[in-house]
DNA sequence: GCAACCAATTTTGCATTCATTTTTTGTCTT
DNA sequence: AAGACAAAAAATGAATGCAAAATTGGTTGC
């Protein structure tokens, strides 16, 4: 039993519609990147498995040349790597990368956050708090899909009131890699998580109508330091009750 | 006159001693990405102007498809642009990509500090006080050259002793950007302003033996804030002096 | 029965080739 | 003589082809 990709019968489904920070709208090899980004980052391949260049020509009904030129970006981005000889794989992160991916993202939120109280309006913040309270009621709800969706928001909310371009690329980038683990960990935050951070969200808010640059700049990495903790308490779960990945058996 | 890649002689003379951030050892392509990398990270083309295919594979000695493959990952990391169907270009930071590189370096760093803060050992805090006295000295001589070296090494060492790997790479990343500009403009820090830096560099170091992540954290960001202010003060000078680039003339 | 070895097949890495698109250059018109 | 148009030249984007390396399967020897 080789892992193999899933046969979802017609291409890749996604119309291109991931984060445009470097879309290449022409070209062939611009639109293929896209969308094999989307692929992995969607967990559509098990972790640590090959990626046949050939199936996956077929797949995209391309020839191999864009196809390669694809995959050095996306190993350049961290998704996947490079095996000399041996073909592509999809990058399996230890907890340990993950710990680096969470402070790495807490410090470019922190980063947002100090940015956003030089040039936020108070319509924006207005916007966060409507977010906020809707975040709020889904957490009421134990709604878990919608409070994640919401919360997710708030936060490139934050993100892009730092007006920043080259932040808001990074900080999209390093999301996906995460988003990855996601994906294939199912992650849940446990609800008792959530109370917390609702309360850290408050926090975040107050900060942000002071436009207090350094303690909001605090309570974000703070605020991605638990998530952190969260995270990777889930995902050791995840990994030892489940079955190997495919990498290993 | 049009612009055109200095012919010299041999190909890119570098040995490969970048950044082993994602260094492929054995492949072409990745010997290829390395070279090309630091050929134009030290300004050996000038500003916008065009990246010939052509001319980089007989100067390297290489087909067009490993070439084109390293494009691509440069285009990723910002480094050139690709124009469909017109070629790579090198890309031509304004004043605004300068500022908004300079404070997601500030952001990085400014995380390195809070990390650093957790894991750094008396030894390292003794070796950057030892950065710190022989930048001193450099200081008094006015020695730019030098001390901008030791400078860098400090902040380097402030990374470093952040313990994340991800950090670092996405850390050499952007100074890669920002080194660009700094050779093809010659940067030269007023003198005035090294007087404020060394001040700012004791209270980092001040801050890093009290390991207070918050202080260090804001500290770090005001000193690279700072910087930013000076070199960008100092591009635009330059570029308004200087000839126009190659892009437009 | 199991491990080690060797041949066949597959896969990768790079060069070459082909089709478009862009750029240049030469000519013609006004 | 200047501008516009058209053909030639060059460059780009992608496909194909070929040599080298790795994986697979089968066989042999212990």
């Amino acid at each position: 039993m080789k892992p193999t990709i899933p046969e979802t019968g017609m291409p890749i489904a996604r119309p291109a519609t991931g984060n445009d920070a470097d879309r290449q709208e022409t070209s062939l090899h611009g639109e293929i990147l896209l969308r094999l980004r989307d692929y992995v980052v969607e967990g559509n391949i098990p972790d640590g498995a090959r990626v046949p260049e050939r199936q996956l020509c077929e797949m995209l009904g391309i020839s191999r040349t864009p196809l390669r030129e694809a995959l050095k970006v996306l190993a350049a981005e961290g998704l996947i790597e490079l095996l000399p000889n041996r073909g592509a794989r999809v990058r399996q992160l230890s907890e340990r990368d993950l710990e680096e991916l969470f402070d790495v993202m807490a410090g470019l939120e922190s980063l947002a956050g100090r940015l956003a109280c030089e040039a936020i309006t108070d319509e924006e913040i207005a916007a966060i708090e409507r977010l906020h309270y809707k975040m709020y009621g889904h957490y009421l709800n134990s709604d878990m899909h919608n409070y994640f969706q919401v919360n997710q928001r708030i936060h490139e909310s934050i993100v892009a009131a730092a007006r920043n371009e080259t932040l808001r690329a990074t900080y999209a980038s390093f999301a996906g890699r995460i988003r990855r683990v996601r994906y294939s960990a199912n992650f849940a935050r446990k609800r008792q998580r959530w109370g917390e951070a609702m309360r850290e969200h408050e926090a975040i808010l107050d900060a942000l109508r002071r436009r207090a640059p350094s303690e909001l700049s605090d309570i974000l990495f703070q605020h991605l330091r638990n998530k952190r903790s969260a995270a990777i308490e889930h995902l050791a779960t995840v990994r030892d009750t489940n079955a190997p990945t495919a990498a290993t058996g």
